[in-house]
RNA sequence: GGUCUCAUCGUCUAGCGGCUAGGACGCUGCCCUCUCACGGCGGAAACAUGGGUUCGAUUCCCAUUGAGAUCACCA
């Protein structure tokens, strides 16, 4: 399936760290033009000076590229893009669509109030509609300030969605809004909607809180004699407790995931699932396999909670998929043949990159630990000793050469079934690595060599005869 | 408050008039096992409510309830 026509595109505002829900919308339309052999544009949206930041532009192509979303055009900035926005503002003022407001501030939102009070949805009351372009021309001259409003027409307006059918507005409730506060300061949606004319975006995939902006700019777009894109509203990304996921929220950015130690697949395939669902009961997905099967159509209506224990769950299974070299690399560990042991051992129990340090820290070093923990269940003390005395002995007749976890096993389980084999194999373990919990005791054997090996054993001996 | 949108296990969801309501995460039992993890096999767990339509509603319609979005000279 090939269609250039498809052009779609991800419109952030950098007025923040990289969104888990601006991923997910990346995402799905990177998918939708993928799929399509269409092209994903990279739009920043930065008219609001004064919250756009350049580090939180740097973020947001940082994480895109992390997360292997590339783009085929941009970034384009809109305030790289003002003369376009004011050739169309003037002709909106030229033809009269569009109009000079005087009204204050302080006056807006007392008529605002009172709109309320009465239990109306606040709308501007068209007062300065009535003043001409030479009076405005005049006062702008006297230094009035004046921002631009376009005309709202009565009537229904109402748009095809792709996720949502058929949805529709009444327009007399809208009233005149505010298009830019100059020329060559336009507001969001009116910048949306010359833009997507200019790129000739074919379908808006986007968050569901832009659903109400829609018949706005799609009032834009008429007066502007603008052709009309395809719009799918995908559900929001909601905070487990179903409150709206809020930018303001620490863990909210993507790049908090990546320091955490996912993996930038799993968190796509996570994001993938939230919202979305293919025909049959698969979940694991890489994007290739991802952008065969996803449909829009298929994207659901309401809005879905994160779950992280769901994306723990997928980002183990992508880390157990991996090899411990590429793994290694990573974790920012030398691939020397000890450590890809170490994260050999590890991996199986990972669920994020970051747990490997607290995992395999004793790979390096034994922790202080209490004499009890060395005896199983409701061994005694006597037996442990004895146990770990006859291990020791024939862990040291194994040749070094050969130390290996099936070696050591051969070696060691004959007295290991004589003894039972948790009154002897739980004692060593615990030797080796120190704790109550970790891999078994011929693996990190094996990886801790026999001088190792061997001085722990005897340090748990003096521990537990001290 | 107005407008818009939504509603299946705790969570993500399958379902598109007739199903023992399926899967996944989580929880849990058993197996594997020296522990943990992995893996395997089970279990508990849902159609918000009330009306219609229909021989038959989770599914279609309406109301109620609940949830969310939005109502800026932010995006």
């Amino acid at each position: 399936m090939s269609d250039p026509a498809v052009r779609v595109r991800i419109a952030p505002s950098p007025t923040g760290y990289m969104h888990i829900g601006t991923a997910r919308t990346a995402l799905f339309n990177w998918l939708f033009a993928r799929q399509n052999g269409g092209v994903f544009i990279l739009r920043i949206e930065d008219t609001d000076l004064e919250r756009s930041k350049k580090e939180y532009e740097e973020d947001l192509i940082d994480q895109l590229k992390w997360l292997g979303l590339d783009w085929d055009e941009g970034p384009i900035r809109q305030t790289d893009r003002l003369d376009s926005y004011e050739k169309c503002l003037s002709k909106l003022l030229k033809d009269g669509q569009a109009y000079y407001c005087f009204c204050s501030k302080e006056q807006l939102e007392q008529e605002r109030q009172a709109m309320l009070a009465q239990g109306f949805a606040p709308k501007y009351s068209g007062r300065c509609r009535s003043v001409s372009q030479e009076e405005a021309k005049k006062k702008m001259e006297a230094g009035e300030k004046a921002v631009i409003r376009i005309k709202v027409p009565d009537g229904k307006i109402s748009f095809k969605d792709i996720v949502r059918e058929e949805v529709s507005f009444e327009g007399s409730l809208i009233g005149d809004f505010v298009v830019a506060k100059s020329l060559r300061e336009p507001l969001y949606n009116f910048a949306v909607v010359v833009d997507d004319e200019e790129m000739k975006i074919s379908h808006v995939i986007r968050g569901e809180e832009h659903l109400a902006n829609t018949p706005r700019q799609i009032i834009i777009q008429r007066a502007l004699e603008f052709s009309q894109p395809q719009y799918a509203h995908i559900p929001l990304i909601l905070n487990p407790d179903r409150s709206k996921m809020s930018k303001r929220v620490g863990d909210t950015a993507i790049r908090e995931y990546r320091n955490q130690g996912y993996l930038p697949d799993a968190l796509l395939n996570f994001l993938s699932l939230l919202g979305w669902h293919p025909q049959d009961d698969q979940e694991i997905f890489s994007l290739k396999e991802l952008m065969k099967v996803f449909d829009l159509t298929r994207i659901q209506k309401g809005g879905a909670a994160f779950n992280v224990d769901k994306l723990d769950w997928l980002n183990a299974q992508y880390i157990k998929k991996m090899t411990a070299k590429s793994l290694a690399k990573l974790l920012g560990v030398k691939d020397t043949e000890q450590n890809l042991k170490i994260v050999e051992a590890t991996k199986e129990r990972m669920k994020k990159l970051s747990d490997f340090k607290e995992m395999a820290g004793f790979f390096v070093e034994v922790a202080d630990y209490p004499p009890e923990l060395l005896i199983w269940k409701n061994s005694t003390k006597e037996k442990t000793l004895v146990n770990l005395k006859e291990a020791e002995k024939i862990v040291s007749a194994v040749i070094s050469d050969d130390f290996s976890k099936a070696k050591l096993e051969k070696a060691l389980m004959p007295s290991a079934e004589a003894a039972g084999r948790g009154d002897m194999l739980w004692p060593l373990r615990v030797a080796v690595s120190g704790l109550e919990k970790s891999p078994g005791p011929f693996e990190i054997m094996e990886t801790l060599g026999k001088k190792e090996s061997l001085s722990r054993i005897a340090g748990a001996i003096q521990k537990l005869s001290g």
